[in-house]
RNA sequence: GGAAGUUUAGCUCAGCUGGGAGAGCAUCUGCCUUACAAGCAGAGGGUCAUAGGUUCGAGCCCUAUAACUUCCACCA
């Protein structure tokens, strides 16, 4: 083995290795399943730290299960993120002097797959280098055939029972990607503008109405006037003809609850095409519909002047006439919050257009209750809070958008009018027999198919034995920002389709930001690129440093520095692991309950099981942030700074038997302890383990520990611990330098085992030249510590003087009486005597009566220096 | 407007069903001891956001308050 860990010298090799195997792959059998579908990795560039985060959790889950012996499918697969390439692809085209409508639909397809073709390795690559161990002859692709058929099945289904209609909805849209998108896509900002009032005069010259509105360019597709029935300031006007200003128009005075009297000046323009509170209000009072903005966000002619102009630029203008109309009144500074695109950033504009829509209510209902009733649990709970309260307000969800790229509503007419819905391709009109059929021109929202994921790469809708077997998923681990727009209808399409929940567990984790905590993007440059820490400090360190420390469900503050420290940690484990294999090549194998344990032995597999009791519970319960923590703990305060340092005594030491079993300590240990951190850290795990005598094939399939079966552990070793302890903070407190050895002399109470056997560790840690134990203080002055019941010497002519000495023990002393007072009040109050538990009373007073004693002892020491 | 989360050492965060405040990094001191100087041994450092309350006992439970973060939402 190489003097450090190097883990570019065998990552690649060995994720090779499980591959070639075939390691990863599974199919069913009798054993009990544990399955997860990954969430679809857009085809859109490089993997980001989020995807390492969420990968590397699933990794942790599906490696544990797989080493505790159930059949484990983890199915990779990717999205086509409909909108996001199309963008990309348009993009490509305007540089080469080309458009969409240019070269066409199939052509643009042809290109799109090419995409695909071509991007779909590049992130695969990227997830590999994580060592993801997903089943990769699975790897399913939201627009592969089966896939799609599934989408066309479903929505062919939805149709049948009349849930999907098409009808005329307010939907936001945005003018800069041309296509509806939805409200989760619609992102609110708060924006610095201003309330117009805006005077609206009687056509009858008996005075005015003044409205107040945020987008007075919308004026020109007003077609009423809006007042609260019970405001009392508009009695008697309510059915009066407005004056519409620079239209010209009539419109009337309304009143409907809608209009709040408190705000503004309690009366409100209704622009029925461009708001959809407008639009209520028109459907209830049967308005005309005027269209005033256009598919690019321009005016429309209904505009007059301002026809051809962008509908944000006209403000001005807009302003300005109305200023020399003598119909504006005021204009106040105003925050208010406005929708803008997710992906392109411009507002985006309520606007009334067809598309279809699934009905949501009915659909809603039984995944509710699967999150009620305990069938569907989150993690961390608070989630389910996210979740209830998205679909209990539910909306019906419009799935239709206006690009190419994804699947095409597979809705057919025929030349008579005739509209029906066909999983196949049709060749006829399913009424009249027509031949001449056109199909609709929208595609699907890209979520209509991720709502299949769990089902459809199983082989939706066909019955196969995967989707049998491995149908419910047990567990999706996501991010809480997909919660709404992903996980509920994964859910509600399970529970309507598969009958049953798509998974029983659904894992949160949180947003990777910057170590500021700021929000990585592009823009800012904060990002930090996986596969550059991978490169740096090996795949094993960027996931132990995203994971070490986390808490499900709460963002990470993330940089560099974590994966240097984790690369660090791991080196740390590679060199006691160099240290353990380099030292039982000549090991004779035994079972543990066949040896002679030594107390200190007891100890570390008393530790040993602890940890893996521990592990095995964090994992269980998603706290995988808190596993690394016992680990890493484990690993270094125990294995490390102890273990390996009292090992030495006996491996050097003449003691052949002694060695033997300190040997067969040594690799039990790590063994285990590499089996426990192999979900972890995969690779050094699997490199480390190939290097141990008696390897099996592969760590993957090695036994998951689940505690450590050697009769007679204990942890009385500590006693020991707290003797070195004790010398170490005497040496340090005097300034002795650890290369100054000293003699030590210990003088105990009564005769005591575990001392006499442990003397060569105590002098070896203790940084002596020796430990001997002695009856009656040495004729040598030394400096004495008082460790419990016994005493400690140490040689002053190899340590300092006397009024070290002192101070030493006077800030014992000190200590010791602010430990007794502390006892002696809470043993005075009453309260606590009688309320509390009886066995914390007790300790409380053995703990004051020990002290006592000891604090006696000191000071006598003390008079005699 | 509704909801959730956070607030603990200089920094990043743990802290289980209430029972003496923890880790890592950083800082300081001493050590190149034959697994690791990417190391070892030790030390310092906290009114647990604020104010009340419940309790024998509160970082933890309750009620307000403040600051920050996030999600949801059609008030012109």
């Amino acid at each position: 083995m190489d003097k450090n860990y190097s883990p570019e010298l065998f990552e690649n090799e060995i994720y090779q290795k499980w591959l070639n195997k075939g390691y990863f792959h599974t199919a069913p059998d009798k054993r009990e399943h544990y399955s997860i579908v990954m969430p679809p990795l857009n085809v859109t560039g490089k993997a980001h730290i989020g995807h390492a985060l969420d990968n590397t959790i699933q990794d942790i889950l599906i490696r544990t299960k797989r080493m505790q012996g159930y059949n484990t499918l983890w199915v990779p697969g990717t999205d086509h993120a409909a909108i996001a390439t199309e963008q990309v692809l348009v993009k490509d085209l305007k540089r080469n002097g080309l458009s969409k409508e240019s070269i066409g639909r199939e052509e643009f397809l042809k290109r799109g797959w090419e995409w695909y073709g071509k991007y779909t390795h590049v992130i695969c690559d990227q997830l590999k280098k994580l060592g993801v161990s997903c089943d990769w002859e699975r790897l399913a692709f939201t627009m592969d055939e089966n896939l799609n058929r599934a989408v066309r099945h479903v929505f062919c289904q939805y149709y049948k029972e009349g849930l999907i209609y098409r009808g005329k909805r307010v939907v936001n849209y945005c003018p800069s990607c041309k296509t509806t998108i939805s409200d989760n896509e619609n992102v609110h900002i708060d924006q610095n503008t201003y309330l117009w009032y805006i005077r609206y005069p009687f056509a009858d010259g008996s005075g005015d109405v003044t409205v107040a509105t945020t987008r007075p360019e919308t004026l020109f597709g007003d077609t009423a006037v809006a007042v609260n029935p019970q405001d009392e300031r508009f009695k008697g006007q309510v059915g009066k003809d407005l004056i519409l200003p620079l239209v010209n128009k009539r419109i009337k005075l309304i009143a409907d609850d809608y209009c709040e009297m408190g705000f503004g000046t309690g009366a409100v323009k209704i622009t029925p095409a461009h708001d959809p509170n407008d639009y209520e209000v028109g459907l209830r009072h049967n308005l005309e519909v005027v269209n005033c903005i256009d598919d690019d966000g321009k005016l429309t002619e209904q505009a007059g002047q301002f026809a051809g102009m962008d509908r944000i630029e006209a403000r001005p203008l807009i302003e300005k006439a109305l200023i020399e109309g003598g119909y504006l009144v005021k204009k106040e500074k105003y925050k208010n919050q406005v929708g803008t695109c997710e992906r392109c950033g411009s507002f985006t504009e309520p606007r009334i257009s067809t598309q279809w829509f699934v009905k949501m209510k009915e659909l809603a209902r039984p995944a509710i209750e699967a999150v009620k009733n305990g069938t569907l649990k989150f993690h961390p709970k608070r989630y389910e809070k996210t979740y209830l309260n998205w679909l209990e307000n539910i909306q019906d969800w419009c799935i239709s958008r206006q690009i190419w790229l994804g699947h095409r509503i597979p809705v057919f007419t025929c030349s008579h009018g005739h509209t029906f819905a066909s999983e196949e391709f049709p060749s006829r009109c399913e009424v009249c027999g027509d031949t001449n059929l056109t199909q609709d021109n929208d595609v699907l929202d890209t979520w209509f198919s991720s709502a299949l994921w769990p089902f459809s790469t199983l082989g939706y809708p066909n019955k196969t034995e995967l989707l049998d077997y491995y149908y419910p998923t047990s567990t999706l681990v996501t991010g809480y920002d997909i919660i709404t727009f992903w996980v509920s209808k994964m859910v509600f399409s399970g529970l309507k389709f598969m009958g049953d929940v798509p998974f029983k567990d659904v894992v949160i984790h949180g947003l990777v930001r910057d170590i500021h905590g700021i929000k990585m993007s592009k823009h800012l440059g904060n990002g930090v690129d996986p596969i550059d820490m991978i490169e740096k400090y090996g795949a094993d360190a960027l996931r132990l440093s995203l994971i070490n420390g986390m808490s499900m469900g709460t963002d990470i503050k993330y940089g560099e520095e974590k994966a240097k420290e984790a690369k660090i940690f791991i080196n740390k484990l590679y060199n006691a692991s160099k240290f353990v294999i380099q030292n039982v090549k000549d090991i004779e194998k035994r079972e543990l309950n066949s040896l002679k344990l030594q107390e200190k032995d007891k100890w570390l597999l008393s530790e040993l099981d602890k940890l893996v009791r521990a592990v095995n519970k964090n994992i269980e319960k998603f706290a995988l942030g808190v596993a690394t923590s016992n680990l890493i703990e484990f690993t270094v305060s125990k294995f490390c700074d102890w273990y390996i340092e009292l090992s030495k005594v006996d491996l050097y030491g003449d003691d052949k038997e002694k060695k033997g079993v300190t040997q067969n300590v040594l690799l039990y240990a790590l063994t285990t302890l590499l089996k426990v951190f192999h979900p972890f850290i995969p690779f050094v795990t699997e490199y480390i383990y190939q290097e141990l005598p008696f390897a099996e094939e592969t760590i993957m399939y090695c036994e998951f520990p689940k505690k450590v079966d050697v009769k007679g552990l204990n942890n009385h070793f500590e006693h020991i611990i707290d003797i070195i302890r004790a010398i170490r903070n005497a040496r340090a407190e005097f300034n002795v330098p650890d290369n100054r050895r000293t003699n030590i002399y210990l003088m105990v109470e009564k005769k005591n085992k575990l001392i006499e056997e442990n003397l060569k560790e105590i002098a070896k840690l203790g940084f002596g030249i020796n430990c001997e134990l002695v009856e009656s203080e040495p004729a040598e002055k030394c400096t004495k510590i008082i460790c419990g019941e016994e005493k400690i010497f140490l040689p002053s002519g190899q340590l300092v003087d006397n009024a070290k000495e002192r101070e030493h023990l006077e800030k014992e002393i000190e200590k010791l009486n602010f430990e007794i007072k502390r006892s002696e009040k809470m043993l005075a109050n009453t309260g606590f005597v009688a309320k509390a538990p009886k066995a914390l009373v007790d300790a409380e007073k053995e703990k004051l009566g020990n002290n006592r004693k000891l604090l006696e002892k000191m000071q006598k020491e003390l008079k005699e220096i």
